[in-house]
DNA sequence: ATAGGGTTAG
């Protein structure tokens, strides 16, 4: 039975499901834990399977098949489980906010938020980060605000999960000094509150900030990751620290074993090319070519799209320093990968035929805006023809 | 025992 639930944990759904089939008592417990295990890996269709077979259900079960079609976007097919629940508890509520704002209706879990707080169903730390995770996403300061009091009425006002998710939220929000107070007022800050603010000081260009925040983290005995990582590496970026963003990238994978994905590359690109460094910038691309279309940190749900849209984030810094520097040559290198990987965004084309400009290339540069009006207006006829149609 | 949550994205 405990081998089981680890092989589930883990998502060995093969293991687990070997080792169940062969059992003789199963209970409420064990058909859970697979049903959880296939949702966690994906595989709703398995888990719906053992849902409609198993003799007995409990909340937690339920639950879980929410948040399996919510993590595969079903948000449909979430909500009719949902509405057949016997009896809903706020675990249910909360995976129903959660699964909404995963999947973009940040509304729709704000009002399930206030929905079930109408019924007098108790907030949990859970349902309670899906409401700031939604309120950050649509800007929703009002709600925000709110959210002070229900923590205290929900007892988890010293939960570090939500104060991450609060931290993140202002300074989402534009109120960097939110952030810095939720930061200061944890009780016990981890690896998730220090790279929020790093990232957040980044962003508000406020580098300096942001590293004498990494150093302290590092003085805390807080472990960075690779999340962290990009946060330090934009601070350098938007600060023009190269030296500085050579050193944080060699520390990160010698010291911190870290192996740098696509983004570091991406932010490695960007503080090289800012800085003039282009051809370095551009060696470091073909370099880690295979680690880059890859991608090192792929998880499950990592779709071919996403790899792409990450790949042309390395391609589009370059092009962007390409630009600063006006050089035409790799400009047109990167232009050309990113015509591949993202054909529809007319930036890039804008982008080159500004290069092509500043050289004194006006036929190049008129050849490019032309190919960005051609796929402008092959995007839109077709975009009213289905709106039309409905 | 089994579930649901937070940090990267130019």
């Amino acid at each position: 039975m405990t081998d089981i639930l680890g092989y589930a944990k883990k998502g060995m759904m093969v293991n687990a499901r070997e080792l169940f089939d062969d059992m003789v008592e199963r209970n409420v417990v064990s058909w859970t834990a697979m049903v959880a295990g296939y949702a966690n890996s994906g595989d709703i269709t398995s888990a719906k399977e053992l849902f409609d077979e198993m003799p007995v259900r409990n909340s937690v079960t339920w639950t879980a098949m929410i948040a399996g079609y919510g993590k595969c976007g079903d948000v449909i097919k979430a909500v009719e489980v949902f509405d057949q629940i016997p009896a809903c508890d706020h675990s249910a509520w909360a995976a129903m906010i959660t699964c909404y704002g995963h999947n973009g209706y940040a509304r729709e879990a704000i009002e399930m938020y206030k929905r079930m707080r109408k019924l007098n169903v108790k907030a949990d730390e859970v349902s309670l980060v899906g409401l700031i995770s939604a309120c950050t996403q649509i800007g929703d300061v009002e709600m925000g605000n709110s959210i002070a009091d229900q923590m205290e009425e929900s007892s988890c006002n010293q939960s570090p999960v939500v104060s991450n998710a609060l931290i993140h939220m202002h300074a989402k929000c534009g109120s960097i000094d939110g952030a810095l107070n939720e930061f200061k007022n944890m009780f016990e800050k981890d690896v998730v509150s220090y790279s929020a603010l790093i990232t957040a000081l980044a962003d508000h260009g406020r580098a300096n900030e942001a590293l004498e925040l990494f150093s302290r983290m590092q003085k805390d005995g807080v472990e960075p990751n690779q999340v962290t990582f990009v946060g330090v590496l934009n601070a350098c970026s938007h600060a023009g620290l190269v030296h500085e963003g050579r050193k944080y990238f060699e520390m990160m994978t010698n010291i911190h074993g870290i192996s740098p994905s696509t983004e570091h590359f991406a932010c490695m690109v960007d503080i090289l090319g800012r800085a003039g460094h282009i051809e370095e910038a551009y060696k470091l691309i073909t370099d880690n070519v295979g680690i880059i279309d890859t991608g090192v940190n792929s998880s499950s749900r990592a779709s071919q799209g996403l790899h792409r849209l990450r790949e042309g984030g390395v391609w589009g810094a370059l092009l962007g320093a390409c630009r600063v520097h006006g050089n035409v040559e790799l400009g047109e290198i990167a232009a050309k990968h990113l015509f591949e990987i993202e054909p529809e965004n007319t930036g890039n084309y804008l982008l080159l035929a500004s290069i092509y400009t500043s050289a004194n290339r006006w036929d190049d540069a008129a050849r490019m805006r032309k190919m960005m009006c051609e796929i402008g207006i092959q995007k839109s006829p077709g975009r009213s023809w289905v709106s039309n149609k409905d």
